[in-house]
DNA sequence: GCAGTGTATGTCAGAAATGACATATTCGCA
DNA sequence: TGCGAATATGTCATTTCTGACATACACTGC
């Protein structure tokens, strides 16, 4: 997909592959990753703080419980979406969440 | 799939449906809503302010053009990630997207 | 009018994410 | 030590998201 993409650019007369162009865009996967962390992060404390395990966890936002322990090992497989959905269902607050994207 | 799962939760026990637990889930899918529609708004703030068009910023974060009106509109079939990978690529800066969160 | 530029909408095949399950591992604690 | 609870890891069928494309619509200046 991403393959065919670049061959198709290369094709229309793109630059593809530079040197800024490469750098630019591992740069912006690197903030959404660093924000990922973040965000991960602040699930494990916000659960563990509320005191409930994974399982309950699970429970509350209808998924399962490696599900969640694979939100929180950082797993490629998971996406901010399930991510921030698991923050809300931990019992954070907006202000939590919005300290998780600052720090970072 | 949402379905079955409440099936299977009923069989297994649970109660499901009650009026708490209904509040309590469309609390969460509305904090959820909130946020993609604050980032949503943040994204094609900080498109026009850098004066791309939806094709420049498919470009930059190899998307396409509909995808991107796809994201303004709010469109369901957008996820939280391509919202959030819109808002770097289109150049929004952390504390940007720290406001973008904050404004919700 | 109508050409050009930008945005919106619908569709779809392929890719990615999901819940569920089995099973393994880790971690107290008696 | 061994037992139970919690967490981790691997797999997979099904669901959801994605880029791409076609095409429609909106707006501006001619």
């Amino acid at each position: 997909m991403r393959k065919n993409k670049i061959e198709r650019l290369k094709a229309d007369g793109w630059k593809v592959g530079s040197a800024e162009d490469f750098l630019q865009l591992s740069d912006e996967e690197a903030r959404l990753v660093a924000l990922k962390l973040s965000l991960i992060s602040a699930v494990k404390k916000s659960r563990i703080k509320r005191k409930l395990s994974q399982i309950d966890l699970a429970q509350r936002m209808k998924s399962s419980q490696s599900r969640i322990a694979k939100i929180e090992a950082g797993d490629p497989s998971v996406s901010l979406d399930l991510i921030v959905r698991a923050l809300i269902a931990s019992g954070a607050t907006t202000r939590d969440i919005q300290v998780a994207f600052t720090t970072n």
